[in-house]
DNA sequence: TTGAAAGCGCTAACAG
DNA sequence: CTGTTAGCGCTTTCAA
């Protein structure tokens, strides 16, 4: 009676009970699902019937516990709810179960602690672990990866395979865009200070600048989020500028908001472009101008790189792989319209004060 | 020369290195951390030094050979890529890892094959699974009842525990709103014919029609997606109608997209309402009004059962736990203007012709 | 409180 | 081609 609270499930048969059955060794019924042709056709066809009909499925934990194989691996990441990741997250996970494998996900929660306390618990579970957007140290993750096979998303490192966007040409073909828009001068809200891919993004835009001959400069760090896009609004209210590239599209998206809720119109009076091209990059208004990136591949090709390093392959540069991006235009850029219509009403900004609106117009530096 | 592809990985110490360096029996190290109070206080600490000298860590798979307990869960989705599944495998997630389980996420891309594969796949595997939006039926799903906990996610079963929103008093209120805003009649944008969302949703907005005097259509059923939404809004366009509630919010950002594109403004010409506050439901314009669903909750709430169900409880009622909605009103939703202003302008209709647009103006009948 | 021994379900030599 | 025999790393009686 202390028992049976546990509502009766139909134990699973083993290989001995389908051995017994079909009047074999259990190695040999072992041997009819790990490699078939090792068994005598008939023998095996028998093994099956008996099998199927007595409902074995052979129990991973326990094959994994000999072979170490246990055909699983990790997704690690940094912030779930991040709309960066879902596509990731489907890409990733179709490639593992093409390949028969299953995923493990994890979700750090932007928290340091919560990120070690998922690689305890999966480490020694997985054949082998990406990480998107982690937030540990370098030489964290080389220990980690000094255990078990890892491959790192966004962020380029040297010893340990990776996996990232072209944000170099990416962040060229914004710049050219806008260039060809008459822009002149170019704000770049940044993202975490931490961030690889915000580091390489601000680089790499100001180096288009230069070679274009645009003004640029950089506000920030802001939060990646549509809350942080909305303070950086604040934030440029104070400067003149008619385009702006930020650091992500939700940062892109909370920028436009807070425009316009300024009364700035975009794109007449200021171009935004975003980066990613995250799901609602398209359903906001006006649709928002921004760098792709190939999100679904970026997750096929990780886990399919890890995969391969699983089952033996060397890489063969020490070089992270490079996906291409591509610019996306939509309806929140446009060309720089001569007039300066903005700021208009110094008082529509809510908030601390109309200080910030009516500043001197001085032009915008570089830097 | 031949095995040395894989660049070598330090092997994990096993509790028999523990025991040799510690000097005590390996049952003894094993008992150290199983249950420690069965190993005298300094034995326990000594062992615990030499392990965490020596890096060793417990391996959970050899762990769950002898024990079944393997501290996994599944949580299968119908599909990931759904923005309203995001919220759920966060919530589920959390869960999942407060309670030190693992989670392993399966994608069915609405293949009812996939889905099946990952069950084989995880089955046994895990001490229990959350289905979310299954496409199995009612049978399938009892079947694998039968040989792990199960709960399923937004859809009520007799004999499965499930969780579920509060459809119905969330379809109220969204006509309730509607009728305060002096809408007289409700067009339902029906979702896919097998989701048992739909035909509550349906039900609901019928009945409480019924009951508020409105008159009550629908059409459909459309695919839960975007390009759904804005099937159902050529569709909708040959149609009276003020006011429309949607299967889901994607569906709904759909059809104000849609709509818009022919030049029906939202809300002055048509009210929408959707259903489950996805991420973007507040950022597309105008912002959207819906039925909000506890996304993250379902998720929680769904694993926290499971575990419960893992750990020998018996659920006590056989009924669905019902998770409360809220109407979130947003912008587009407005009181019905006097004038009738839709539909405009024959010709705006891109593709097959001004015959829908042009139709005489009855009034809209009730189912 | 600890040790010895017998598995958990499967795979992997090694013979035959 | 198939049976026999050891384990994989950990837990769990059963004794001591």
């Amino acid at each position: 009676m202390a028992q049976d609270r546990t509502p009766s499930r139909s134990a699973t048969p083993t290989i001995y009970d389908v051995a017994r059955a079909a009047g074999v060794a259990p190695s040999t019924v072992s041997r009819a699902f790990s490699r078939p042709g090792r068994v005598k056709a008939e023998t095996a066809e028998r093994i099956r019937m008996v099998a199927t009909e007595l409902g074995y499925r052979t129990n991973p934990l326990a094959r994994a516990l000999s072979t170490t194989r246990t055909s699983m691996i990790a997704l690690i990441l940094s912030d779930i709810t991040n709309p960066f990741h879902f596509e990731i997250i489907r890409g990733a996970e179709a490639a593992a179960s093409e390949a028969g494998y299953t995923m493990l996900l994890a979700d750090a929660q932007e928290s340091y602690r919560l990120e070690r306390e998922a690689l305890e618990r999966t480490l020694s579970t997985v054949e082998g672990i990406v990480m998107a957007g982690s937030r540990m140290s370098g030489t964290a993750v080389r220990m980690i990866a000094k255990q078990k096979p890892v491959i790192v998303l966004n962020r380029a490192m040297a010893d340990v395979p990776s996996v990232v966007t072209d944000n170099p040409r990416g962040a060229r073909r914004a710049v050219e865009h806008l260039a060809e828009l008459d822009h002149r001068a170019i704000t770049y809200v940044a993202g975490p200070e931490a961030s690889w891919a915000d580091g390489m993004r601000w680089r790499s835009i100001r180096e288009a600048g230069h070679e274009l001959d645009l003004s640029v400069r950089r506000i920030g760090p802001y939060l990646p989020t549509v809350a942080g896009g909305m303070r950086a609004a604040e934030d440029l209210a104070r400067q003149q500028t008619s385009a702006v590239v930020t650091y992500n599209d939700l940062v892109a998206i909370g920028l436009m908001r807070g425009l316009q809720t300024m009364r700035i119109r975009i794109p007449e009076d200021v171009s935004v472009v975003g980066f990613d091209n995250i799901f609602s990059a398209d359903l906001v208004t006006p649709a928002l101008t921004t760098v792709a990136a190939p999100l679904r591949v970026l997750g096929t090709t990780a886990v399919r790189n890890l995969l391969a390093v699983v089952g033996g392959a060397r890489s063969q540069t020490g070089l992270p792989v490079v996906l291409p991006t591509r610019l996306v235009v939509r309806g929140s850029t446009a060309r720089r319209s001569r007039k300066r219509t903005w700021p208009r009403r110094p008082t529509d900004r809510p908030g601390d004060g109309g200080n910030a609106i009516g500043l001197p117009r001085r032009a915008p530096e570089a830097q």
